[in-house]
DNA sequence: CTCCCACCTCAAGTGCACTTTAGGTCAAGA
DNA sequence: TCTTGACCTAAAGTGCACTTGAGGTGGGAG
């Protein structure tokens, strides 16, 4: 409980379901800003729990901390973000998911029509296509990594 | 070009695209197998190419070494997959595909219905939800990690 | 004959996201 | 009064997937 003002980081690890480490690691990488009361120790808003949330849900959706960071950086600091910015996130967010589900059914795809199809050859398959076409463009199975067959 | 038997180590990375590096690591991760000559070089067959491929598609559904592994051992060691290897490991890679495409989709979904609402509430947003009913239940907005609300 | 390159091993380093450990402070309850 | 528990810092450790570095060998080209 707050003994004065604000939570104390286990407070803020019981609601958001976070280790206290955690919480610690996340305010070294500027994700979060609590203040300190008279005897050293972390005070936390209500609003950090969202900060958070916000955090968790990123990490979900793919996001490294740095990235988080970037966003977190465009809010204010200890409120809660505004409508505002949350709908200007949460278009981000939304074509960034985009992005990852269509690469994934295109891999998905890709799959389908090679299941059953036994043919392994380097040259003809789409899913062994590393051939040296592809080498020469830099690393891997190239057109599943998201570039298109020339 | 090979000496007298088998692949070198640069012919491979060469046609896979992989590093040099990568590849030994993936030897000392049980991946491969290739025998040595003579001078102790390693030589590589053909079909470890495409081994070598099935692990950077493998990599690509998101699966780790050590699962890509567990695979490739019910794969003859030397050997490219058959047909009847392949279509069994493909309906595996399909299974784990759909799981996370469905993850992201029903992600995408929630938040959807969040873009421009704003409440941000931590009792009734459904990406807000780490609240303590979930938090009880072990960590994060538990909800969205896969779980359903009760 | 000498040099270089491709290869070898083993150990350590990298980046991410944390956790663990060691050692210490402070306030409240038995 | 003593002890317990929540908190503090700084540094080291973890797991994954590699890369980098140091030091060494062998074979073919010039």
């Amino acid at each position: 409980m707050a003994t004065s003002e604000g939570l104390s980081i286990g407070d803020i690890a019981a609601r958001t379901g976070l280790a206290v480490s955690a919480i610690r690691y996340y305010e070294a990488q500027g994700l979060i800003a609590p203040w300190r009361n008279a005897a050293g120790r972390r005070r936390f808003q209500r609003a950090d729990i969202r900060r958070l949330s916000f955090v968790m849900i990123a990490q979900q959706f793919g996001f490294t901390l740095p990235q988080i960071r970037v966003e977190l950086d465009r809010l204010p600091k200890h409120r809660a973000p505004t409508k505002a910015d949350w709908s200007r996130i949460s278009a981000e967010f939304r074509s960034g998911l985009d992005a990852r589900i269509t690469r994934l059914e295109k891999l998905r795809d890709t799959l389908d029509g090679c299941i059953g199809c036994g043919c392994l050859s380097l040259d003809a398959c789409a899913l062994y296509n590393a051939d040296d076409r592809a080498a020469q463009r830099g690393t891997g199975p190239r057109y599943l990594m998201g570039d298109s067959p020339d």
